[in-house]
DNA sequence: TGTACATCAGTGAACGCGCGTTCACTGATGTAC
DNA sequence: TGTACATCAGTGAACGCGCGTTCACTGATGTAC
């Protein structure tokens, strides 16, 4: 049964966006391509009308958890201290991407690893503007403080103790605070 | 055939090392059973009579991987510079089994999971004990350097552009550097 | 110490299942007049 | 504006493949005497 114009923009949109939740709950092979398309509301034969390959819809919804991930604030502890919070622990499906699907994409094929690396820089120069200090403090505190967000979601996620996973997003945040700290104290 | 007693043991340490290496290399998932016995000399066949399941395997082999993990040296500096370094990056089989296998743990079953917390209590409480400053900072400094280092080695190996892949690891090792130095600066 | 035989680790073919992918068919869409 | 028909998005059965797992068989080990 054809379809609208608009339900086929639509549709697309959908296989995008559930790929996109479900690759960062279970993972990129964990998760079928009948199983997107049931979340997306179709039947998966319509899939490759869509993508030519599940390899090819893995990049696309790559692109697009990234690009609308919230962007940092412009106060670099009020987004550390809501990346390194349990909300965002327990929930992997609309959570970062990095913290989700990094280390497995690393394995995947160039569309996808070029989608994160791309997403990666935007993130720095990001996190960079907002940092306090001369530029080159900036990118240091932003690439530092990147790394330990992306790092504790990753350990407090992998924990099955529940006071060690605390510990490890309360640590990693004051730690994170007390760099700032010790950067404009540098300065006067 | 059968085979001697020795040679029964020495099969099952080298059954756990090469799927310790193959793991971390290529990910849980993409790893068979039938390759992981092969690394180890042996037919597919003969796995069953070593593991119940993959799955025994898989959490045997972390258990394995992490106890075999070099210790951080006394000299945490020293230990965040080999830790960050290109050679590491670039040797995900005999590398960090959180770099390479977190992310992918919090999937497994209860044992895997079980696993790596016990893992990552004993990192932590080792890199304690060398951190400088009072007790509290010393377990802040071991579980926000420790983030930071999973994290940025995440983020180093995802990253297809090698200059950014570099800055990631240099950056956060002199991040992490400047963090002590604000914590020895903020005693005397 | 030497011999006979029960044990059991290893082999490789086979099974069952689930996945990515293909395809013939259906019927709503949207265009030509 | 209304009608006829070509287009093509969606359906669901089917295919091929690879994986984890099982199993009948083999032959070296190691024990009993």
């Amino acid at each position: 049964m054809k379809v609208s114009r608009e339900q086929v923009a639509e549709n697309r949109r959908a296989i995008v966006e559930a790929a996109g939740r479900l690759f960062r709950q279970r993972g990129f092979d964990a998760v079928t391509v009948a199983e997107v398309m049931k979340a997306a509301g179709l039947t998966h034969g319509a899939f490759y009308g869509y993508f030519t390959s599940k390899e090819d819809l893995i990049a696309e919804a790559l692109v697009e958890a990234l690009a609308s991930t919230a962007a940092p604030p412009s106060d670099p502890a009020a987004y550390a201290a809501s990346y390194l919070s349990s909300a965002h622990r327990d929930d992997r499906a609309s959570g970062c991407p990095f913290a989700a699907l990094a280390a497995e994409t690393v394995r995947q094929p160039a569309g996808a690893r070029a989608a994160m690396t791309a997403g990666l820089k935007r993130q720095i120069e990001r996190l960079s503007a907002g940092a306090p200090g001369a530029s080159a403090d900036k990118r240091r505190a932003a690439i530092g403080g990147w790394a330990a967000m992306v790092g504790a979601m990753i350990l407090a996620r992998v924990s099955d103790d529940p006071a060690l996973s605390d510990e490890v997003l309360n640590q990693t945040r004051a730690w994170i605070a007390s760099q700032g700290d010790s950067r404009s104290r540098r300065k006067p």
